[in-house]
DNA sequence: TCGGCAACCTACTAACCAGTCAGTATAACA
DNA sequence: TGTTATACTGACTGGTTAGTAGGTTGCCGA
């Protein structure tokens, strides 16, 4: 039984258990269950204790790796962006066209949104409750860049009709990312189904960008 | 100077004061401070104690009105979808031909999460951080029923191109109140600019009209 | 002009929560 | 086998917060 803290062991190991006095391990998993916390809570509503319990461990570790609940945070938010930023570089955008481009571009947000679960609601509270105090840091605000940047080219190019390209991007992603942060809420119109389960975000997918792509090419495209 | 309470006359008042005395103005006086805390903090990150500072009255008062936070909560929300309600059904949707019901339908919820600037921050924790679970009480869910409404009526008459009713009034929505939601994170995208100034909340209703419009329409209508 | 009640306040409690500290257990190495 | 660094714990503190008990003030009717 090795991996599973004292605490946790021999019991049902709520979460990615961490390793026995592995370092790397245990903040590693404290980061997971500070993600669920931060994600269904916020910065403000998120209890250390719940964090600390669902790892397994006792309180006073967030406060061994971690100086603060705010660094805790911080820590999270910043790991969630190191994967982002990997997966929106591997792109090479230049090469394609404004369409191919914001299509591509499109599916790998909304891949990775319903990938991790917890990112769409992140990425809210720190804009609502924040107001993007933390995500300034990392430079999250670059995918209205990316988007826009996009949008400007189709738009001299004619591919797509005239629009304003920042205000079109917040709007493209406000269309992209409301699904799986109301996921909760909105679930009943569906039965109560799960909206994470790879057939309904295969679905999500297909209608956000259908309605995107005909919202912004141009009409005699 | 009458109509301003004991604690805050001679000051200079926060918001709109009651009268002194007066126990539907106090009354309604809460639930406006209320409001704005729900807004910044959620039902849980609100402070009791903040609600009635802002107010001009003790948290005693609070209590004396409302049993409790979550009752004050439940009635903050009642009152915001009562007034939505009222707009949604003065209009007579079934009279016009699915196109401009939709962009009806849709200009009317802008210009309303527009004007009460709290709308969409409170719709937003209430979907994320509690799942609805007052929402449901008020029917507040209609709004996608009457929205998919019109979309399958669209798709039926040849209006709209062969798209899922539901996830597409769910992605509409999003692309909406994406922009308000999140207007603190995004406002450094226009230099700082107040984005519920009328000229930017204008542009705003254009740009998003136009890309759900678009977006729907059957490409030979 | 006085009695009663509705509106309002002061001062409190019990519970909670972020953060600390003194100390214990364990792995790894001498 | 003993020493040491580090992972880890339980029990605590100070500050905060939802909610309350009981007293005070001002209005209105008789």
């Amino acid at each position: 039984m090795n991996g599973v803290p004292r605490s946790q062991q021999s019991k049902d190991a709520k979460k990615s258990a961490p390793l026995t006095r592995d370092a790397e391990a245990t903040r590693s998993s404290i980061l997971d269950s500070a993600e669920d916390e931060f994600a269904a809570n916020g910065l403000l509503g998120a209890r250390t204790e719940a964090i600390a319990a669902k790892t397994g461990v006792t309180k006073a570790m967030i406060y061994y790796y971690f100086q603060s609940k705010e660094q805790l945070y911080e820590a999270v938010l910043e790991r969630a962006f190191l994967r982002r930023l990997q997966i929106a570089q591997s792109i090479n955008l230049a090469a394609m066209s404004p369409d191919q481009a914001l299509e591509r571009c499109l599916r790998e947000l909304l891949i990775d949104v319903s990938k991790n679960k917890n990112l769409s609601a992140i990425f809210f509270y720190e804009a609502v409750q924040n107001k993007g105090k933390y995500y300034n840091k990392f430079g999250a605000m670059s995918l209205y860049g990316v988007l826009a940047g996009i949008l400007e080219q189709g738009v001299a190019k004619g591919n797509f009709r005239q629009l304003d390209p920042m205000h079109t991007a917040v709007n493209i992603v406000g269309a992209s990312v409301f699904y799986f942060c109301t996921r909760e809420n909105i679930k009943h119109l569906w039965a109560g189904k799960n909206l994470l389960s790879s057939d309904m975000v295969e679905w999500h997918i297909k209608e956000a960008i259908e309605l995107i792509m005909n919202g912004v090419r141009a009409s005699d495209g």
